[in-house]
RNA sequence: AGGGCUAUCGCCAAGCGGUAAGGCACAGCACUUUGACUGCUGCAGUCGCUGGUUCGAAUCCAGCUAGCCCUG
């Protein structure tokens, strides 16, 4: 028998592609779906797919049979609320917007999936993230972008430990998503047709703030007041925990032209209106650093970095200004710097750490 | 209760006798393993009200109403 590795199956097509993968690799394949958010009896009414909804109990249930590998539901709902749920709700409530998958990631997928599947004797886990893992020449793991740009999802992984990424396997990265659709049909998986994920799983309804209110309750922020950069009271906002950097929509100012949000202000409410270029900025602090490519940062180094999910990337200088921060600045301005979105650096095509922003 | 000005979509605003531009806001869809951004589509059967002139008026005339300004 091959090694063993715990696959973590969401009942769609690109988990379900990478047990196969590794089955037919020769692994010795563990399907396990992880129930984080959702009832036992509602995963079974859910319909939509995803990396998260678990909706698909039954859907990992038959592919594990069809592959015939063991196959296990693991409750993680107390870290799930703890490192996900919670921190997603704090955030907000102190005008951050924080970025909920990253933290499931690190925290869920892999802290809890992978320590307790190693308990079980596993040596690896595996995902079916559009990514791949490689050893560089410094003897360091980095997530490498998927051979498909347009389905990249390295940079919600960049937060991985070495210990994390060498016990990792990603098979799905080799691949284009058309190609998984397609050797999932092959393979006859009874799941080569689900839609991909979107938006925050735990949120169905796509109501965050609504969320954030059942949540917090008496602790959410009520009303305030927008302002421009002088301080000029412009109107009146429904409470920062709706609003974020760069924000357009839902505003409810008519201004004549199009105006943004360019900074919340949680001590005294406020919300900063903005024109388009004043949403721009030339450099970002981040701190809470991970180092994954690269082991450390000692002299400044100029790389590519993203600030957002699906950033193109822009190249910047990093320096190091303290034990836990680095300074990025910008050869060209960046849209909408957001504190408590993620950072990430990159060379070439690789990871190499990243942070979350601060200001 | 003298004189002047203005009344067009939630906001701003074209129109100047020929059968209601546009921007913002808003809504829906697309995009998306976070929030955003972005793109596409939709959004005044009617121009403060009532009459009149005209083949035809939001556009001209009269009266009324409302708001603003000046002078009592």
């Amino acid at each position: 028998m091959g090694k063993k590795v715990v696959v973590g199956m969401s009942g769609g097509v690109d988990s379900s592609v990478a047990a196969y993968l590794l089955k037919k690799q020769g692994y010795d394949v563990v399907g396990v779906t992880m129930q984080i958010w959702q009832e036992v009896d509602e995963l079974k009414e859910e319909t939509e797919g995803g990396c998260c909804g678990l909706s698909a109990v039954d859907d990992a249930r038959r592919v594990a049979r069809a592959l015939d590998i063991p196959y296990y539901v693991m409750n993680f709902k107390d870290v799930f609320k703890d490192k996900v749920m919670d921190y997603f709700v704090e955030e907000y409530l102190q005008g951050r917007t924080p970025n909920p998958c990253i933290a499931c990631n690190r925290f869920v997928k892999w802290e809890s999936l992978l320590s307790r599947s190693l308990e079980l004797g596993a040596d690896y886990i595996a995902t079916g993230h559009y990514a791949r893992i490689i050893r560089l020449e410094n003897g360091r793991y980095a997530i490498q972008n998927s051979v498909t740009a347009a389905k990249d999802q390295t940079y919600a992984l960049y937060n991985l430990t070495q210990h994390q990424l060498s016990h990792t396997l990603m098979p799905v990265g080799d691949y284009t998503k058309e190609e998984i659709r397609n050797i999932a049909r092959e393979a006859g998986l009874p799941v080569a047709h689900k839609k991909d994920s979107q938006e925050i799983c735990f949120i169905p309804d796509n109501d965050y703030a609504g969320f954030i209110d059942r949540e917090a309750g008496e602790r959410v922020p009520g009303p305030g007041n927008f302002v421009d950069k002088e301080g000029k009271v412009l109107g009146k906002h429904k409470g920062i925990t709706h609003y974020t950097i760069g924000q357009r929509k839902g505003l409810n100012l008519s201004m004549g032209h199009p105006v943004f949000v360019t900074g919340i202000c949680p001590k005294t409410g406020q919300v900063v209106i903005g024109e388009h270029e004043d949403v721009f900025t030339s450099h970002l602090l981040c701190d809470t650093l991970n180092f994954m490519g690269m082991e450390d940062l000692r002299e400044p180094r100029r790389v590519l970095a993203k600030i957002r999910y699906s950033h193109k990337g822009e190249y910047c200088l990093l320096e190091r200004i303290a034990e836990d921060k680095i300074r990025c600045t910008f050869e060209n301005p960046v849209r909408a710097v957001t504190p408590g979105q993620a950072v990430v650096f990159y060379e070439q095509d690789y990871v190499l750490g990243g942070g979350t922003i601060v200001e």
